[in-house]
DNA sequence: TTTCAGAGGCTAACCGTTTAACTTGGCCCT
DNA sequence: AGGGCCAAGTTAAACGGTTAGCCTCTGAAA
């Protein structure tokens, strides 16, 4: 089924048809219009959309690259990737687009075949700046870099405030009466999520003039929960050095919370624990965790707007967006008299 | 950059370039074939996905089609989504082919655009036996259901071994001396997943001669969290009577375990759980949950190899393909003496 | 010496749309 | 009466590949 047998059956051009078909309702007479449309609607007729592609050169595809959801880490497989990329998902199909998805280990080793099909814009989550900066430069189309920090302005990129998120986290605490707070996180020393979640956990101490403990801050090789469970024995260990914990990731928390108990200090009596993004499972995780929530829904459809308004050609120079956080108070922190 | 111009820069054809591209090297000679090549590589040129698939209508694009992603609720947003997802995009990958990714909430609102992509295959996950009749129907293409149960066997199906994961979980409980066992679970009057680990989950009775009690049977509206709260304060409100729950989904077994605490039962000490997926959060919640698992990227493999058999037009009839199933221990059982 | 096969390559048609440019007839204005 | 303009079409070219069919040359077999 295809345009020119349309145009056979309304006994009109495919011109026409085309015409019809894309709203150019000032190219053709009432009456041919509604003949057309009624073909159309009878043989449930649909465009195809590789021709259309090849000769508008926009596919109406949009790409999302994604690192690796098929591991077994609870941070690959985690929710919070399954929301965003439903969200996306509803962004761009709200839009009539289309979603191509990739996951990848290397940010790399994607593009080039992912060009062959003329994408219109991009989706990348969790990309380092460094490789951001290439890869935009690899494809030149609009894309938004989703959990990108770049020091210029030169990308497109939506995040939340994660430096809020740990000054809310650290801020909690000294209202709570916390002195002795440890910071679980992976290196903070380069730029990116976990170093602004840390600066606006020193923000705090700062401006409370609170003195941080020399050794407050425990670097972890990754956001897993086993990473999470020797901080936790970690600072079990420590003594009854520390009666609080912020961590960068919820699965971190639950991690940290095994660790503490294994080590022989009750959660939230001991020692208590705030995580990081509010997965769902904070809600089900013994004990329920506080966490700093971001706003998936929001914050995917900052994202859209964002890439449709570069897709429009509104080149409104490189945006950068940041989704509000909030601290949600479940039951793993108590106040400390 | 297109075929003309590479035709033009190794003074050949473009008919002659498209056969080197597609490894014809009885079409060309030896140094043909190198120098073509060498100006490919040069230009880094790829052909363009649209212009082929337009005229050899066939895409390479595989759809997968998943109920919403983007809901709060962990059965939606669960890690079990994002890690199938993740590998089956492998799987398409591997095989060269593309993914295009479809959220839906009803399975129907969907199909007839996508086939103007001339889409070559499908996933589809969840869907129930009627409505995947006629959405095969509609998408005149293969199609591979997950989680699919039809009586017939005309769809090709990939699910797990449903029935002998409910009764893993119920043989367990027998040979550690549990006698009274309830089963949470949604509707399971109706042919698919839960019906299936049900009918399992009885086997297992009645091999060993077990009686049932009269309402073991606990019936939820759905398998989030709060159900099985509910459900779980229920049958700490029914006394001492059960020492053991099976339940259809890990989150509802999550949900179980906060509604026994809620009603001051013990986990496991007082009633023991099984839960059912083996998500990655088994190993974190408290206590660790005892759950059957199933081998997700045995899934995925599975399926992509059925839909590529039928991709190659091997018509080896509609398979219905079971994975393995396995009961994982960890601590939310314990024995009865 | 003719025949035949195969290597190596080319031309033309085609896939299903959109777009630019052209046609035709009717109407209004001068 | 002639020109200009608009509505409602049409035709032809283009997008970037693939495929079928044709051509030419060389070497070997009959």
């Amino acid at each position: 089924m295809n345009l020119k047998t349309i145009a056979k059956m309304a006994g009109v051009s495919t011109v026409t048809v085309s015409n019809v078909m894309n709203g150019k309702y000032n190219k053709a007479s009432k009456e041919t219009i509604e003949r057309v449309q009624k073909i159309i609607a009878e043989t449930n007729y649909h465009p195809s959309a590789t021709a259309r592609s090849l000769i508008m050169k926009r596919s109406r595809i949009i790409a999302v690259v994604i690192p690796n959801l098929h591991e077994d880490e609870p941070v690959s497989a985690s929710p919070y990737n399954t929301q965003i990329l439903g969200h996306l998902e509803r962004y761009i199909r709200s839009r009539g687009y289309y979603m191509m998805l990739r996951c990848v280990e290397q940010s790399f080793e994607v593009l080039s075949d992912l060009a062959t099909w003329n994408i219109d814009g991009a989706f990348l989550l969790g990309v380092s700046a460094g490789d951001a900066r290439e890869l935009q430069k690899m494809m030149d189309i609009p894309a938004v870099f989703i959990d990108t920090y770049a020091e210029d302005a030169s990308l497109t990129t939506v995040s939340i405030e994660d430096r809020k998120g740990g000054y809310l986290a650290a801020k909690y605490f000294l209202d709570m009466g916390h002195r002795q707070v440890a910071f679980v996180s992976t290196p903070t020393e380069y730029p990116g999520v976990m170093q602004e979640r840390y600066r606006g956990f020193c923000d705090a101490f700062l401006e409370r003039g609170t003195e941080l403990e020399p050794d407050h801050l425990m670097i972890t090789d990754n956001v897993f929960y086993e990473q999470g469970v020797k901080a936790g024995e970690r600072i079990a260990a420590s003594g009854p050095r520390y009666t609080a914990v912020v961590t960068v990731a919820d699965v971190l928390a639950f991690g940290v919370m095994e660790g503490l108990r294994l080590g022989g200090r009750r959660v939230p009596e001991d020692v208590s624990v705030i995580g990081f993004d509010n997965l769902p499972e904070c809600q089900y995780s013994y004990p329920r965790l506080t966490s700093i929530s971001q706003h998936l829904e929001e914050k995917a459809r900052c994202a859209g707007e964002c890439l449709f308004s570069m897709l429009r050609g509104e080149t409104s120079a490189a945006c950068n967006r940041q989704v509000e956080v909030e601290l949600v108070e479940r039951q793993s922190v108590i106040a400390r008299l």
